[in-house]
DNA sequence: TATGGTTGGACAACCTGGTTGACTACTTTG
DNA sequence: CAAAGTAGTCAACCAGGTTGTCCAACCATA
């Protein structure tokens, strides 16, 4: 049997490239998995460049970039920071959160059908097993674990 | 709660990370996770650059590429191939060999840490959960899906 | 058995998503 | 109020992949 690494690296592929298969489907352009992270993290909470960064685990300039993507296709914008000069606040737009939204549908369906696929014990197990075991090894921090530069 | 593809990439993610801590501890040259896959997959079987290509999903240039650092190494080597002189089976060298056994008990190291942290059951059910649900996507073929140009 | 399509491998140019490094403008702190 | 720290930008570079092209060898078939 293949190690779980191994297993946790297959299952991911499996389900993201039937999450973009079907995306394309309904002809939304899909965004890359460092997006989503984004929009997940800012529908929670306001946040600069610098944050975004932190959280993905990059660099600010890598974060920049991204930043500048999503806000040249219209799904966030940078707003001045109502304290720090320096700063910008990012929020999601309308569209941003239509993503979000869609995705997550998208998303729980495709758990759904994992769920049907193995069992809805088995499925409930395993998302409740990851989420002990990340715990386990992180705390209550997230895993923005190197340093931004 | 995350969606599941999130929980698979965080805990794909810890345990990389701890994986490769501990081979720097030891001393031993942290290979890329592609580098893993070739071993494994070469361990079973002879094959060629093409073959490799096709198992990692990557093109065969791309695999030249892995293959020849490996090669460097000394991890693997190439020997021509007996009926077709075109190719060039790839073979594990001793070095390599010892380097995926080693490689292996550090994961079922992990792998018990992981248990012993959510619970062998749930471990168990995760593992085999897992496995179920590949097999229900892909059927009996390995992953290899991009083509081989 | 000649021949035309296919395949293994190599070389080169390029793309993408990240990195480091340096700098400016602003903020925080002692 | 000076010194250290921080948000953001620009630029150079790097790693790991991609295309595209080619050659030599293989294989099917007429």
């Amino acid at each position: 049997m293949d190690p779980v690494p191994m297993l946790l690296a297959m299952t991911y592929r499996a389900m993201g490239d039937q999450f973009h298969d079907r995306l394309r489907q309904i002809g939304l352009e899909p965004l890359r998995p460092a997006h989503g992270y984004v929009f997940r993290f800012l529908k929670a909470r306001r946040a600069t460049t610098v944050d975004i960064g932190q959280h993905l685990g990059v660099t600010k300039q890598a974060a920049a970039k991204i930043v500048a993507e999503l806000d040249e296709w219209g799904y966030v914008l940078r707003e001045p920071h109502p304290t720090d000069k320096r700063a910008q606040y990012v929020t999601l737009t309308t569209k941003g959160r239509d993503y979000l939204k869609f995705a997550d549908n998208l998303w729980s369906d495709l758990e759904g059908e994992m769920a049907e696929a193995i069992g809805q014990d088995t499925f409930d197990t395993i998302k409740a097993g990851l989420a002990a075991y990340l715990q386990h090894v992180h705390g209550e921090d997230q895993p923005g674990l190197r340093p931004v530069w």
